[in-house]
DNA sequence: CTGTCAGTTAACTTTTTCTTAACCTTAATA
DNA sequence: TATTAAGGTTAAGAAAAAGTTAACTGACAG
C-alpha cells in the first residue's frame, strides 16, 4: 500500500478552511501554483475531486466534505503533540545531576528559593559522582566540578573555590590560632584522596603529601568531624562558607588556596538554552555571585 | 510560526513503535540512512532528542514517549480519513444523470435488478436534459445519446437505436398494415422536433420533412397518444420495444432506420473506472447487450 | 469591451529526501 | 582476545518533490 501524502492534507485542510486557493496558499506562505498542484496531486491519489471549480469561487466536492472532519481532526492532532513537546521545554520536568556534598551544603539550603520563584518547572536534583551520560539518560544538565571541558558538552563557569582548613570553634579556641602553613603540619588533618587537593599539597611542598594519608573518605563525614571537634578539616570553601558564617567551624589560620578546578554548569548542546535550563543556570549563577569568597 | 514536519512524525512513529532504526526503515520502504536523518531533523526542530541511542538498542526519551501517542492518535485520525473517501469509491453514492425518456422507459423497468444486486451502491438517477457539468455538480456518469465524442470526457457506446412508426394495436386493425414508406404519409404522425429524426426524413426525401411540423414536443406524449390510438408516432425502438412486446404498441410497418446517434455511457476520466461507476456501466452493458433489436 | 480576480499550466529552480558506501560502537562468537 | 555481525550515523551525490515565475483562461464587474 502507497502511504498517505501527507503534505497535501494539510494544503487540502488549509484551501478547504478558507475555500479559497489564493487565501490557502497566503496562509501556507506558497504560491497559488504550489497550492493548485498539489491538490492536483491529492486529487490523483485520491480518484476523485476534492473541490468543484465553479467560475471564481470554489466549493468541496462529496468527496471534500467527507475528507475535511477527519483531515482538521488529525492536523490538530498532530500539532497538539508537537507543541505538547515543545511546552516541557519551558515548564515539566528538569533533571539535573550533581555531587552529593555540593548538593547537601551549598544547594540544598538555597532551593525553597528556586521552587518559590519556578513553580512551572518540576525541579529533580539527583546526586551522583561519576560522568553523566547524557545519551543514555534523561539528564539535562549536571553541576561539575573540573577544569572546563567536556567532550561534545556545552559548559559554563559557575564558580572558582578554594581550599581551607577548618576545626571547630571550641577546638580553635583550645589550640589557638596557628599562624603558618607548616604550623598545621602538627595537628590532625582530616582529607579525601582526590585531585582536588593538589593545589594545596603544591603550597606546603611534596614533601607535606606523602606523609599524610586520609582517614576519611567521604567529604560530608569530614566536615562534620571537624564540626564536632575531632581535628581539623580541609575543606573547600563553597561546602563549608555556611558553616563558618553560621559558627559551626572556625578557620584556624586564614590562608586559602585557590582550586585549579572550578564548579561548571554542563550540558549537551540542544538542552543548554532550552528555557527551563536556562531559567535555572540563571539563577545559579545569580546565586554564586552574590556567594562571598573567603576574604 | 514554523510549521510541523508532517513526513517526520510519520517516521518518528515508525521507528518508535518498532523501536528500532533499521524496522521502521524497512516499513517505510527507505534507507536506515534516510530514516536517521528525518530522525535528526525532528529533534533539531524540536530542540530535544527523542531517542536513547544506547549501543544497539534505542528507547524513547521523556519527550518521545510524551509525543508518541498524539502521533499515533493524529495519523491514525488521517489515514482513515483518506481510508474513507477511498470506500466511497467502491460503495456509497453513485449520480447519474440520463433523459427523462430513456430513464421512463428503459431504465426504470429494469432499475430493481440493479438494486437488488448491488445495495452497497446508493444510486441517485437524475433525470436531465441539457449537458452536464460535471466539474460544477456531482454527478460521477451520464446517459447521453450523440455522435460518440464529449470533449474532456470518456464513453462507451451502450447500444444503436432506430427510428419507426408505431401506433395502437387498434389503430392497426382499422386501417391496415401499412407497405411503403410513402403511405405512411398519410397518416398523421407524431414526432418531436430533434435532429434525432435526420436519418429518417432522409429516407423520406427533404420534401417530406417541410410539409411535416410536430404536434407534441415531448417524447413521452407521443408514446402515450399512439397508445391511446390518436395517431402513429415516431418512435425509438429503445423506448417503444417494451411496450410492443407487451402489445401496448403495434408495428404498422417493419421498416426501420437506424438512427446517426446512439446511447453512450459519459463519464470524466476520473470517476469512469471508479468501481461503483464501474460496476453501474457493466449493469448498463449487460442489458442492453440482451435488449432486443427490430428484427 | 476592458480590467481584474482566481485558478491553472508549463518551464525551470530550489529544496528536500533518499541512496550509497564508509565508519563506529556494541554485543555475540570463535 | 580477535572476529564478526547488527544497528545506527555520517557525508557526498543523485533523485524526487515542491516551489517560483510568467503566461494563459474564464468569470465577473464596471
Amino acid at each position: 500500500m502507497t502511504n498517505t501524502p501527507l503534505n497535501a492534507l494539510r494544503t487540502f485542510e488549509a484551501v478547504a478552511r478558507n475555500l479559497s486557493f489564493a487565501k490557502g496558499a497566503e496562509e501556507l506562505n506558497v504560491s497559488p501554483a504550489a497550492v493548485s498542484s498539489q491538490i492536483r496531486l491529492l486529487e490523483a491519489r485520491l480518484e476523485q475531486p476534492l473541490f468543484h471549480r465553479k467560475g471564481r469561487q470554489i466549493t468541496l466536492t462529496e468527496a471534500g466534505k467527507k475528507l475535511l472532519p477527519g483531515v482538521q481532526r488529525g492536523l490538530s492532532e498532530l500539532r497538539q503533540a508537537v507543541l505538547k513537546v515543545g511546552m516541557d521545554r519551558s515548564a515539566g520536568v528538569l533533571n539535573i545531576s550533581t555531587m552529593p556534598t555540593l548538593l547537601q551544603k551549598w544547594i540544598l539550603p538555597r532551593l525553597s528559593d528556586f521552587y518559590e520563584g519556578h513553580a512551572e518547572i518540576d525541579l529533580r536534583i539527583n546526586a551522583d559522582t561519576g560522568l553523566v551520560n547524557f545519551e543514555q539518560t534523561d539528564f539535562h544538565a549536571a553541576i561539575r566540578f573540573g577544569a572546563g571541558k567536556w567532550p561534545g558538552l556545552k559548559s559554563q563557569k559557575l564558580m572558582d573555590d578554594w581550599i581551607l582548613p577548618v576545626c571547630s570553634p571550641e577546638m580553635l579556641r583550645d589550640i589557638g590560632p596557628i599562624n603558618s602553613i607548616e604550623d598545621l603540619q602538627g595537628h590532625d588533618l582530616f582529607f579525601v584522596e582526590s585531585e582536588v587537593w593538589d593545589s594545596w599539597f603544591r603550597v606546603l611542598g611534596e614533601s607535606g603529601r606523602e606523609s599524610r594519608w586520609p582517614l576519611l573518605n567521604d567529604s560530608l563525614s569530614i566536615l562534620m568531624a571537624a564540626e564536632q571537634g575531632q581535628g581539623i578539616a580541609l575543606s573547600r570553601w563553597s561546602l563549608a562558607a555556611r558553616d563558618i558564617e553560621a559558627g559551626r567551624l572556625a578557620r584556624p589560620i586564614k590562608t586559602v588556596v585557590k582550586t585549579d578546578w572550578s564548579y561548571y554548569f554542563v550540558s549537551p548542546p540542544h538542552f543548554f538554552d532550552l528555557p527551563k535550563v536556562r531559567i535555572f543556570r540563571q539563577w545559579l549563577l545569580d546565586h554564586c555571585a552574590s556567594f562571598s569568597t573567603p576574604e
